[in-house]
DNA sequence: ATTATCTATAGATCTATAGATAATGC
DNA sequence: ATTATCTATAGATCTATAGATAATGC
């Protein structure tokens, strides 16, 4: 039986970290294809780490195939280049992140709510898996980024929000940019100010600033921006979020 | 006379652009010491300029040195290392900056259209020198950057409107970060958006947006973070400008 | 036999310095 | 004589590839 039965194919993607996406082997998978997977993925994980750090310029390949621990030469089995590679994490990261969103909002009536939970949970993505923040940070203003999944279901959200008549948006333009800045800035206090340890937090604090709460103060300042009033927007904000299974992480 | 009167030493700071700056002589300057001051500038301008593009580790020392068109071993006459000219870099922009808003600031006594007047010089100027404006994304959200000027000056605003009633915000830590990441959020849009011959304007576009006001639109929501009323915001982003005068800018 | 990995290395690129050249200031 | 620049280059680092080794799949 065993050597006569026909190997059943992967029936779906390889599995993933935010930097190698979408798992769910189901099957028997050919012993090579799966290395050959875990050192692709390998090698995406030790990209996103030092490349979130330093950006891609700032990395060598020589230090990637190092910390994810594969022959030097192996890269050039998985990507033609440096900026391959890069191109791939962007891709990857965005591409899960707003899968997870989707899967968030799914349930969720009310676009002021989605839209809260959403900034909630990237928050507090940012301060558990910095990494993940500060890749975030470092494109989120770029091109690829925002023609990506990310600003377009936050144009969707929006859209929604004001033909429910739930959001009054004067200038939808600015609202838009307002929001997505918003939270970019968010994640960088996250990193900078609110996390523990964090170095530049003096400053802030002595002022009486302070990091409780932060995703849901976070979600009622976006909220208001989009015209909620405080006190509702508050309600919203601290609502329970949604229990979501966990998607299958590899790494 | 002219052989024995004693040379005055000049009296100011060497000249500038953003890149190097707080121009200013008044009488003689050594003629070497003028030189070397042109080199170090003609090296920043490139830097800056190269950097803004592509970051400080995209660019080597070598790119550097044949854009200010000067030899490569004279880099070392005046930076120590690509990172001590970045350093440089970063101090010169916002430094030379927030002079900028402060000379902006005077004589105006609405903390409100203080911010106006500020973020709307801050947009435009990123219309007119994008170099800049990346140069700006790319640090804004660096501890550097928010512990300089910059920062310090949108609290010291934000506590000025807060003190005098003229601004409402519930949460002063979190309307500072939004305040803040819209005005970045903003420039992102000019240079990709909005400023004539950008790529990834079509998108948004489309959906009935447009860079029409640009940055009187962008303090008008700002300073509806802040807590003004709609209608006053607009009015007071659409103010006049105040006429500064030009500081002297070398390059 | 095929496929993925590894090691080794040629060649390109980059940094930092040394020493020569040119200009300045006395 | 001093100072700033330039050219030239040694040594380090990095990329891309070639060829060897090891594992897999038939």
């Amino acid at each position: 039986m065993t050597t006569t039965a026909k190997r059943a194919p992967a029936r779906r993607s390889p599995p993933a970290s935010a930097a190698s996406p979408a798992p769910v082997i189901e099957e028997k998978e050919p012993r090579g294809a799966r290395r050959k997977r875990e050192t692709r993925a390998r090698l995406l994980d030790a990209a996103l780490r030092l490349m979130a750090e330093r950006g891609m310029e700032g990395v060598a390949i020589n230090e990637i195939t190092e910390a994810a621990d594969v022959g030097f030469g192996s890269f050039y089995n998985h990507f033609e280049s440096k900026e391959a590679i890069y191109a791939t994490l962007v891709d990857n990261v965005f591409e899960e992140f707003a899968k997870v969103l989707d899967r968030l909002a799914v349930g969720i009536a009310d676009p002021a709510e989605v839209v809260a939970v959403s900034v909630r949970h990237t928050v507090l993505r940012a301060r558990q898996d910095p990494v993940w923040g500060r890749f975030l940070i470092r494109e989120g203003f770029s091109a690829p980024a925002l023609n990506r999944g990310l600003a377009q279901r936050l144009l969707r959200d929006i859209r929604n929000g004001m033909a429910a008549k739930r959001f009054v948006v004067a200038d939808p333009f600015v609202g838009y940019l307002a929001v997505g800045g918003t939270v970019l800035s968010a994640i960088a206090a996250e990193l900078n100010y609110v996390a523990p340890g964090a170095s530049a937090a003096g400053m802030l604090k002595e002022l009486g600033f302070s990091g409780e709460h932060f995703p849901e103060r976070t979600a009622a300042m976006l909220l208001q921006i989009l015209g909620l009033k405080r006190a509702e927007a508050e309600k919203i904000a601290a609502r329970p979020l949604p229990i979501v299974e966990a998607a299958d992480e590899a790494a």
